[in-house]
This record gives structure tokens, sequence and C-alpha cells, in this order.
DNA sequence: CTTCAGGTGACAGGTTCCCGACAGCTTTGA
DNA sequence: TCAAAGCTGTCGGGAACCTGTCACCTGAAG
């Protein structure tokens, strides 16, 4: 799961960040509204957390821009003033959720988590496929009853692909979803991915698919 | 859009009721859990406001088997405004947003927009061709019930000439569409894809009619 | 009957994928 | 602080599969 963080206070982007990167996730970070703006034109994110007080810029009108321009992301803002009317504006125009400054960041995680599972349809906690179970919240996966530790990758793949069960998913998809601004994943690694879960998933009798030219799929 | 209402104190149900039912919405009120817990078996709604605190009644009880046995209706949870515990819990059991108490009528309502908003897109564009069914987001074929694996050239080929049944393809358009930029193909390589694919569907009675001179043409 | 568009088996590249080996990097634990 | 363990990603050989040409066959139209 991709995350982008548009926060101007160092401290606190950096505390979201690594709050969000414990929960497996692929977090970038940009600190104004330009750069926010730029990257929100240029690459997929599965959430936007972005804080409205951004210096010399309002986060509402990147956010308003966003949506004018089809992105899909489900946006979280982080907001001080904690007027009705900014709230109400902020859901109506587009964005999917808010917290008020100061917040915890126990909270903060437990709504990252409400926001992508609403995304992704899943709306059970857990997920069965097979002998294994995979908890989104606790974001821990086992398999025929003995836990399973993924390395943060392979867990990444698992869970994107259980999101999309019985749809192809193209190696592109993947790549993207895992990566993180700074770098870039090849096609050959997300084959090795994909060799590498397969391997674990033997035991249990669950396959990953190979759909020649289109991608990979987990079926149901 | 169908709205169940969970909520024992008559005076705030009857406010919300009649908010949600000047947005045109259809609202039926519970008083109690166990209530709500029989309608939710029998009944589909579109969304779900639910009070936690319902006497001699957990609602996140309620909450966990509704999604356990695969609800899917978004669900707002109300909780009085100190209870961080509980709308953290409500969140990871699959609500979808909540608001402590008390709250604007005027938040409710957008609240609630955001939410429906939200839900009405969520569902794949499946066609179906007698036995055949072909979903282009997923980029599955099945047929006879049974999931179909087509080369690429082939799953395209199927595409244009589902998005066009009923109407003759010239081989030229079939060429021009199956053409990656830097190769072109041959009339004599289409004939050949249509000629695997008629084997593929021959199966399912599913027949690709030539018309001489012109074209060919899927039937519906 | 002749002609020619279309149909199809076989085969030779060409792609795409798979995965073992390895090296650089990060995390963990003492 | 250093070593060990584990994670990540590149390389490359080999396997599996796809693609499109050739050559020959079939069947329709005149």
């Amino acid at each position: 799961m991709r995350i982008l963080v548009v926060e101007d206070n160092a401290a606190l982007a950096d505390g979201i960040s690594s709050a969000l990167t414990r929960m497996e996730m692929a977090v970038d970070v940009v600190g104004d509204g330009t750069e926010a703006d730029n990257i929100l034109r240029t690459q997929e994110f599965n959430l936007v957390v972005m804080d409205l007080n951004l210096p010399g810029y309002d986060g509402l009108e990147i956010l308003k821009r966003y949506r004018q321009n089809g992105g899909k992301a489900q946006v979280l803002i982080l907001t001080a003033r904690d007027t009705l009317n900014d709230r109400v504006k902020g859901l109506d125009l587009g964005a999917d959720d808010y917290l008020t400054k100061p917040f915890d960041l126990v909270e903060l995680e437990a709504r990252v988590r409400a926001l992508l599972r609403r995304q992704s349809g899943l709306k059970s906690p857990e997920i069965a496929i097979g002998e294994l179970i995979f908890d989104s919240v606790a974001r821990r996966v086992s398999l025929m009853g003995e836990p399973l530790d993924l390395p943060r990758r392979e867990f990444c793949l698992l869970e994107l692909l259980i999101s999309r069960a019985g749809q192809v998913v193209s190696k592109e998809q993947i790549a993207d979803s895992l990566a993180n601004f700074d770098q870039d994943i090849s096609p050959n690694a997300v084959e090795l991915y994909i060799s590498r879960l397969r391997k674990r998933l033997a035991v249990a009798n669950i396959s990953i698919k190979t759909v020649r030219g289109l991608g990979y799929l987990l079926e149901k």
C-alpha cells in the first residue's frame, strides 16, 4: 500500500511516517504544496494524508485539483481549524475523513486502516483463502494454523494479490504499489517476489497463477 | 438508498431520521440490539448508522457479526466523545466512519453523503455471451463456468469482437487494433488468431462468423 | 470447374518467466 | 560496536510459452 504524507512540520511528518511504515506501508513524504501537486499528478497512491495548513498554499485547493484530475486515492485531512464549516467543506470536496490536531497516532493508524479497507472493499478484517488467513488489521498472516512471518515486500505483495483476488494484477501495478519514490522496482524483482511467495504458500496448496503478458493472479 | 438507524434514544433517532429523510433516503429505525441483529440478517441496506451505547447490548458485537456474515453496507458509528478505544475498535471491526456525540446534523449529512458516494463505485462490468463471460477489468474470461486462459493476442481479439458484437469487423481493423507500434500484423496472422479462438470457443457453441471479403462477426 | 479468400498444422524464432546464485544493505542481538 | 542473520534486488541460464510465416488444404462464388 502506497501512502503519501503531505506535512510541512518535519517532526510530525516523521512521526506519521514511522507509524505508517510500522504498518508495512510504503510511505512517501513531501513538505509543501507545490511538491504535493506534482507528485500527485505523476504517481498513484492508495491514500493521501494531507495537512491543510501548508505554508503559502491551500490544502483544499490541492485536493480539489486532485479530484478534478480524476485522482481516486482515499484522502485523510489533518487540520487545526476545527470549525464545522471546514469539516463539511473537506468532506464535500472529496476528502474521505479528517483528524483534528492534536491527535493520537493510534487513532491515525486506525483511520488509515479503515480507509484502506474501504478502498479495497475488504470489509472483514480477516480474509481466508484456503489454509491461508490474512488479517489486514493486525497485519499478520497465518498458514495451516502456523503464524507466517513475511518480509515487508512479500507481505505487501500478498496483500495486493488478496485484495484483488480473482483479478489479474499486472507486474507494473505490483512494482508501483511496492515502490517508494526514491527507488524503482524492476520487473525482474517482481518475478522474484512472486517466486519467493509461491515457495512459502506451496505447503498450503495455494498457487499464484501466471497470466502471460498480463500479470499474476491469486484464485479464490 | 436504504438506511438503517440503530439508536435507543427516541428523540435523537427522530432527529436523525428526519434529517436523512430530507435527503431522499428510505430510513428504518430500530431501538435495540436484538432487533438490529434481526433486521440486518434479513434485509439489505446501503448504510447503517449505529449507536454503540445500546442498553444491554454491545454495538461492536452486532457490527462484528454483521461483517462476519458478509454484510457489505457502509457503517457509520455514533459514540460518546471520550471513548477513543471504542472508536478505534469500531473502525478495526469494519466500521467505515464514526461521529462523536453530540454532533451537528449538518455534519451527519455530509458524512452520509461521503459514505454513499464511496459505495457507488464498486462493480466490475461483465459481459456474457452464451456460456462465455468476459470481464475486461479483471481481464478474465470464463467459458462454461471454467476459467479460460487466453494468450494476449487472442484476448485482445476477443475483446474487440465482443465490443462490436453483432457487427462485422474487418481484417484490417483487427490487425490495426492488435498491432504493437513497432510491428505490423499480416492478414494471414489475423486468420490464424481467428482460427485459434474458434477452436477454443467451440466447446461452448459460440461461433465467429466469416463474412467473405468483409471481415468477421461475433453473434450475440 | 476454376479461382481465390479463408482455414489450419507445423515449425522456427522470439518473448516472457522462473529461479538458483550472489552481493550489498539493514536489522538484530550480544 | 561488531558480527550474524535476514532482506533486497541484479544477473543470467534454461524452460515454457507465444507469435507469425510457410505451405498446403477447404470450400464458396461465379
